[in-house]
DNA sequence: CCTTGAGCCCGTAGTCACTACAGCCCGCAA
DNA sequence: TTGCGGGCTGTAGTGACTACGGGCTCAAGG
């Protein structure tokens, strides 16, 4: 029985449990076309087929690898064409590394900024803050 | 000459290039209440004070540092009352940082994989990618 | 005196990636 | 039959801006 209706195709609610990505969210890629419109069951409810439960999970891998929207569509693009070039992809995904690295680096500083300013602090109930000083100083 | 005109504020472009904040930018912190709206020349001109310069210049600190401007408007209500307390700014202070940190070793574990995936690529014209692969693998 | 251009004004809409909500329908079990 | 858990749609809200359109003012140049 779960064979045929797997056949059938899922709800939304049910793909939702299984890719961990919201309702919502899933109404949303639908909507701006990284997710393709499924067909309806005669009630209007949407029918997820097992492929779109592998495009959607391929979504949600690329967005916890901090890939935009934006990318993962050209992605897309290129699978549903057939027209992959991997050099292509191995662009993205360095261009994507070094982004990330850039983002390491400056949160690296940042951290060393703030951990300096917490260590200067008394704690104290005064009205006195290094902190707040180091931040309104005119440097 | 000079000290005059500063004594009777500078206008918003003028303070935009003080800081680096962008003019839309002031105009929208005016608005959402986290810059004070200052007073009006004759004819509607915003007319900074030396003591917007610091706020914004703070605003702007703070910003860098990843505060949100919800934590920013929290502190500066502290500064504004002159209730300030050491320990709450430490507070958010380190809570702050462990956020900071906490990204950063996301970032590095997604570091990691982005690397490994680049370095399988063949990166040839070939319709055939191990990173495109490996996120539509059902792990 | 007139024009031109820079700078200012306001209000609104767009960005990204969702999330939430209101108000409705549908099917199933008690 | 009534309640409940799902599904549907469309719209608005989030954070932190950014952009734009349409209009006003001011100083300098022709």
């Amino acid at each position: 029985m779960n064979r045929i209706k797997d056949a059938r195709g899922f709800t939304i609610g049910r793909l939702s449990k299984m890719t961990g990505v919201n309702i919502e969210t899933i109404r949303y890629y639908e909507r701006i076309g990284v997710m393709q419109a499924p067909d309806r069951t005669a009630n209007g409810y949407r029918q997820f087929t097992h492929n779109d439960l592998k495009r959607l999970s391929f979504v949600k891998k690329c967005r916890e690898l901090g890939f935009s929207l934006e990318e993962i569509r050209t992605m897309l693009v290129m699978v549903d064409s057939e027209n992959l070039s991997c050099g292509e992809i191995h662009d993205m995904t360095t261009g994507h590394l070094a982004a990330v690295e850039q983002r390491i680096r400056r949160l690296r500083k940042l951290k060393g900024v703030l951990k300096k300013m917490a260590d200067q602090c008394t704690q104290g109930d005064v009205p006195d803050c290094p902190v707040i000083d180091a931040l309104f100083e005119t440097t």
